[in-house]
DNA sequence: GCCCCGAATCGAACCGGTTCGATGATCTGC
DNA sequence: GCAGATCATCGAACCGGTTCGATTCGGGGC
């Protein structure tokens, strides 16, 4: 392993000079720095990080804090933010790391710990549950960060998509396939995306002149089958459903169909993510493509912006989504 | 930011002192060392990452890369083998960074510089591609790592499931409940996990004495529409398929309905990876669940162990797997 | 009472980069 | 031709830990 020590005895300069070609600093002759960056190649040199970090102050990488690796959203769309953050990352010469607390309090832990050791120059915070103390501990702390999602606290950067238009979308197009009653299966009514998404899909209904109706769903997708069962003794009418995620409206589909409902010609249905498998289900099932890789993008280029310039203050972005149609709503 | 200078000052010892109580060392009184713990929790002291690294010679980071970042097998696998590694990383006290290469030449170049670099003090391969130079170039650096799969490449440490075994059993499965023509639908001709997954289906096959038709799956999951319904147009017998993957599975399941071919009454199938969404189809998808989770803990333990003491040989660890019955082959 | 050994302790060197401050050489302008 | 500014250059300090080697101290054995 060869040191810059090294790299400055065979080009025959000094070791801070070598230093300053490597770093194409101005104050060194083009031509001295060509012998520097020769005698680096000749000598396979590459920096060591940790001794690069010591002195710069900084670590060149990013970390993900994800308590739940996704497991809430659609595997997919895991994935695809994961290759976004990373494409960003890579694109601004930084590293990703990923850490996976079992719950939230040991988020904090990590957070506090990777803060402390300054082992990341920035976080990507992702799905912290309904206790706010994570975020605010970011904010106190004044750490590079950003949030998927939108925030309960203020002054934490965030990226998300605009849930109210897409599930507005995902409802005007069913209705305008001429669908009078439909059923929208949202998310615990505490979280502020199911909120978003209500209101959407609410609007959507109002401006059709249908009548709005919405369950919670708290739970795996499984809870769907009761709720919707009791949906249907109720004697409710049901033409269309717009679920707040792909397993959702597996769960809803299959529950329909042995109710004797066909989908889509009885019932169309509509979900969210567009999770891999969507396509190759049976009716394959419409769903709303999120660009989970636009907001891996995202997240990175605020969380960049905000390493650069420490005084910068809380950035939003907003990701377009596509409402990708297959056969549950034709 | 406090430095382990302080600690020392405020607890009354020298630096180094600090630094070995810090470290449990047995040279200091076990007094002197509460009076240093005090000192550090009293500072809220956290070690900065990068004077350890540069000092210990040792990063405490592992890596993940991943040319495909799991692209090729069902996502819910892929989180699931990501969370097992990050687990055994953390009992370790090690942190778990991923880089996702576009190709197999950028994930050479990535694997040398993070060699040369220092950054990481052992790798864990994902899904390389036909050409073993990253292989061979993992083993010429003598450098920690892990495969997952089988390796072509002498010298390799590798964690797989024994793909054999995988295929034998569901074989097994479907021909225990009288069926009589199995198809496979196997993977690349050419990849290792393909050929060991064809022998477990021949074995099978033979050992009931029926007769075993395989077809080779190139390309996506849609690849399987034109080579089952050829099949099928050849006028071949067939009433149960064993798929190389869920998608796979799940396409077959399809161009099965519409050729007229009820799952499973007259054609029972099993998938395999037991991803996230097989519950959810339509009928629901027997499938084998490979571990994914205990891959990775063994993967990292592998790779711990070969950081620790570098002169150990290559491991191998194979893990076991579950045949899930749903529906599809009831 | 003396010597030896081990334990406790500390200062200093070290890891491999970056950056500051001083020095000497070259150039400009009058 | 010389003062003053500009520039290239280098040694040394620094980042914050770990670890080596030397030193001091106390206790046990003869």
């Amino acid at each position: 392993m060869s040191t810059i020590r090294d790299i400055a005895r065979r080009a025959g300069v000094s070791v801070s000079k070598a230093s300053l070609a490597l770093n194409a600093d101005a104050r060194v002759r083009s031509e001295t720095r060509q012998r520097v960056l020769d005698a680096a190649v000749a000598l396979d040199y590459h920096p060591m990080r940790a001794a690069r970090s010591l002195s710069s102050g900084r670590t060149w990488s990013l970390h993900l804090l994800d308590p739940a690796l996704g497991a809430t959203l659609s595997s997919g769309f895991f994935t695809r933010f994961l290759r976004g953050l990373h494409d960003g990352a890579r694109d601004g010469g930084f590293t990703l790391t990923v850490t996976v607390p079992q719950d939230e309090g040991e988020a904090r832990t990590i957070l506090k710990r990777l803060i402390a050791e300054r082992w990341s120059d920035g976080v990507v915070l992702m799905n912290p549950s309904d206790d706010d103390a994570l975020l605010t501990d970011v904010v106190v702390a004044g750490f590079p960060h950003v949030l998927l999602g939108r925030s309960p606290v203020a002054g934490v950067s965030t990226v998300d998509n605009d849930n109210v238009a897409v599930a507005r979308d995902a409802t005007e197009h069913l209705l305008a396939a001429g669908r009078t009653s439909p059923l929208l299966l949202n998310g615990p009514e505490h979280r502020t995306f199911a909120q978003d998404r209500e209101r959407g899909f609410r609007a959507a209904c109002t401006d059709a002149g249908v009548e709005a109706r919405v369950l919670h769903v708290d739970g795996p997708p499984e809870a769907v089958r009761p709720l919707l069962e009791g949906h249907l003794d109720e004697g409710l009418p049901l033409d269309a459903v717009v679920a707040v995620a792909d397993p959702h409206a597996l769960v809803a589909m299959r529950t329909l169909k042995e109710r004797g409902l066909n989908v889509p010609t009885e019932v169309a249905i509509v979900g969210m993510n567009n999770d891999d498998l969507t396509r190759y289900t049976d009716p394959s099932l419409s769903s709303v493509d999120l660009d989970a890789h636009a907001l891996g993008r995202n997240a990175v280029e605020l969380l960049l912006a905000a390493i650069d310039d420490q005084g910068v203050g809380a950035g939003h972005r907003l990701v377009g989504h596509t409402l990708v149609i297959r056969e549950s709503s034709l």
